[in-house]
DNA sequence: AACGCATAAGTAAGAC
DNA sequence: GTCTTACTTATGCGTT
């Protein structure tokens, strides 16, 4: 029947979705972890996360960011650290 | 020196945090696949999210919560549908 | 010159932004409050979330959703509570 | 009867909430305008949202933070904005 | 064990 | 109109 073949179609895509799901999770608890690791070595997660997110951007991107927040700081009178 | 050593360990940490959440983004991005796919053959997203989260329920917590809705709903009078 | 006028400008509206967001955090603050209230006249936090969730959308919105769901699991072979 | 006090009573603490989110949403509208006035002048969202977030820290922790940041980025050799 | 935090999911608004 | 991006909510985790 129609339904059947609609369901078990539905099924499949649920399923797919469930084990991709499964190993997403797989994979937070393993960054979780390499995080804990981490800290027991005395780094800290919160800079780590910032590093790995200045990693990820363009350069450029960046550095125009960082340039418009400096512009802005600035223009409102907030020390700027000279890092 | 120590702080060669700290340094490189830093680094082993962030690289292996940056591969698995790269792995994870291509989870992510096969499962937005599948759900536009499910879209594409008519069926719809946010009812199968629920399905989903349904389904990864103990019987027993889903049982109680929809006890406890009612509960809820029927003490404010809102009616309750008799699925 | 200019930049002041800009700088001023910037100033008011970042300020304006500011005092807006305060306010919110006090709402927030206080919702917070009448659930901590409700959780010590035992009522679930949760559940009182979805009812709220619910009385939000339109009863003819939440009837197709409700049906939707309905017909998803029964296709999937979920046994659905007659609520 | 007991029932009705305690349905009277989460009647009235789910209204309060509905009350309080009210004015949340409303200020979060706010908000958003207020965002929108500012870039139909030029400036930009997402710098004004930084500069938000650092005015909202404690300097210290600000410098803080910024100092482990440098940190971490000079062990792995990325370079570093002197702002 | 409960609390707050932080990430992740879902939702809604705005840009192209 | 789609598509991304940002906000909001919710869940889960670590912490106390």
């Amino acid at each position: 029947m129609t339904e059947t073949v609609a369901a078990d179609h539905l099924r499949q895509l649920i399923e797919r979705i469930e084990r991709l799901e499964e190993e997403k999770a797989a994979l937070a608890a393993d960054i979780r972890e390499v995080y804990a690791e981490a800290k027991g070595h005395g780094f800290d997660s919160k800079t780590m996360r910032q590093v790995i997110k200045i990693r990820k951007m363009e350069p450029s991107d960046r550095q125009e960011q960082d340039a418009m927040l400096t512009l802005y700081l600035e223009a409102l009178g907030i020390p700027v650290n000279d890092n």
